[in-house]
DNA sequence: ACAGTTTATGCAACCGGTTGCATGGAGGCT
DNA sequence: AGCCTCCATGCAACCGGTTGCATAAACTGT
């Protein structure tokens, strides 16, 4: 079929051990065979098997993520997208394929993920904190299984590796791009009193708005379901209460909106009367009307770093626990850019 | 190390070979073995290595889809999110595991497509068209590797198999909505006129204006770039000249948007007297507001029949050049629902 | 000049399934 | 009873790199 390591050896007048070595630049080889190694690989067009190198030292060299098919949300993800890149540019550079599968557990037994850490398809494996739930991670731990957690998984006691958002900043990040445009009662309309980034966010805010004494309304702090409608819900209540605040920081761009047109739709004007920020950039943050600043992350660095370490894991054969928070930055825009400063 | 099928052999008193055909229902075994054999699996938790059994048939049961890390459209895609998820689930289905690789060349030589491909790695690859200009197709051919693109491809010489929007249906599917609902006068404007999808597009269009016997002025059908700003300038002179559109379709979510602004920024009420239609259904069409009608295609679908004729090509070795055209349906939403009917 | 060390390379086993060919036994046919 | 066929299974080679151990050649020091 295709030319092996032993034609090479032949065409080079060595053993294919000595190839193999020269390959991977293992043991002391002169010179002058090295030399002549290369030109028969060249001259045969010799490209290694990585499907028998792989089975023979053991390691597949490829790393898994996994994904949920069946996630809308995931679905309509630009996040996601982003950090799967920066997985993938992280694995190529240190010579690692990736894999993405489906986390969804088969009828016949063994999940596909199982399946590929089992059947020795891969190294390590990618894991979004929000397939968690099911005993896949502890599963993990007891085989000691290279595997890095996307976001913070929420078991406290769990051991695992993870990046996430450093949430907590995010939210005093926030607040001070408020304060510094002059804004004073900020609210906060978070899309699940459940979720730990919500939580996460929330006392970040808390922190700010202590260090820079504001107002602080337990009020202003309210969870609603991420809709246009439950959004506007909220927000109608907040700026009907008796203290009305004059800015919001919404969990998502849905949010964002919502409170930007009902805002609109009861005479205010946004920026100069409420200001609107929201987390995460997406396209709606840069289309809508006014732009909505956000605080953002750099997805594609988060991935990067997630694989890097989960390599590293790998090689190491260490299962440190090992822990990033990746600062946001703000993307400013005109729903926070008020032109008239004053209480 | 781990449990071999030697080891299962030896359980159940038959050998490696009786053990690895029961594993393929190849041959004929008798019910008695089988029952042994699976008993001694199960109690050993053996679990076949898919890498050794890979290597042994020369095959990894992997295909890839190159994406290129440094292209910002892909990455903001949402589209591409659920191709990707599709594409998935069928090779998934077949039993074959999904890489994703970029496709762009590495200072050392071979590419890391043509790794995989020569490496045998992967059994077949999935190609977007817009990475195509490199001779990587005219490469994957000589070898007659199994090979799907995404999206028709450019060079119309071209002998692959590819799949994609029907786009000059689509186009079609446009006019038939915006004529439905009362308009008459439909505008077309592109966000690119060397893009092939625009051309099929507005061919469409075309065709439709014809059946129904609407007008045609050639200045309706107009060129820009994707951009708020250039896509008011274009809207503006629409509006402006002498015979006007009342409803216009565009290439894309920003394209609308503009057109959406602009018109009401000149008095016009959307969708009352100016309609408006864009391709691909998206966060922002579903946010806007009005909301976008937009033109769909199930990507995910997209995604999975390309998968499914890969592996086609790959397990029944026919390199027959294969098509799939996806038809659309319209996501009906305000910017068309016009309530005041008559020219 | 000789023992001791270092350097460069070969030999052969191994990784864990797969498969063509061989074989022994059971059953069928005349 | 003898021969043929078919069924179920075993044997051993093979897929293509990798690697521990052995060894021959070259070099070091005295």
């Amino acid at each position: 079929m295709s030319v092996t390591i032993r034609d090479v050896a032949k065409a080079a007048g060595v053993s294919p051990s000595t190839v193999s070595r020269v390959l991977n630049n293992k043991g002391i080889i002169s010179e002058e065979t090295c030399e002549k190694i290369y030109q028969a690989m060249r001259e045969l067009k010799y490209v290694p098997n990585d499907m028998a190198r792989s089975f023979a030292n053991g390691s597949p060299r490829a790393i898994a993520i996994a994904i949920n098919v069946s996630d809308a949300q995931a679905f309509a993800n630009t996040f996601f997208n982003r950090m799967v890149f920066g997985i993938e540019t992280a694995a190529h550079q240190s010579g690692y394929n990736l894999i993405v599968t489906n986390a969804t557990a088969d009828r016949e037994g063994l999940g596909s993920i199982e399946r590929l850490i089992m059947g020795k398809k891969i190294d390590g494996i990618l894991f979004p904190a929000s397939l968690l739930q099911r005993s896949f991670l502890t599963a993990l731990e007891d085989n000691s299984f290279p595997c890095v957690v996307l976001g913070r998984p929420g078991a406290s006691d769990l051991e695992a590796s993870w990046v996430d958002i450093d949430n907590e900043q995010a939210g005093q990040a926030a607040v001070n791009h408020l304060y510094s445009k002059g804004y004073r009662r900020i609210a906060f309309l978070s899309n699940g009193e459940k979720e730990l980034f919500n939580q996460d966010r929330i006392a970040g805010y808390r922190k700010a708005i202590e260090k820079w004494q504001l107002a602080l309304e337990e009020s202003w702090i309210c969870h609603t379901r991420s809709s246009l409608q439950e959004g506007r819900a909220s927000v109608r209540q907040l700026l009907e209460g008796n203290e009305k605040p004059d800015a919001i920081i919404c969990s998502d761009e849905k949010l964002a909106l919502a409170a930007i047109r009902e805002a609109k739709a009861m005479g205010y004007d946004v920026p100069n009367d409420f200001g609107v920020l929201c987390f995460d950039d997406t396209p709606v943050t840069e289309l809508a009307e006014p732009g909505i600043t956000s605080v953002d992350v750099d997805t594609f660095e988060l991935g990067r770093l997630a694989a890097e370490n989960l390599i590293r894991q790998i090689e190491r054969a260490e299962k440190s626990s090992w822990r990033v928070q990746l600062t946001t930055h703000i993307i400013e825009r005109d729903s926070t850019g008020r032109k008239t400063h004053g209480k």
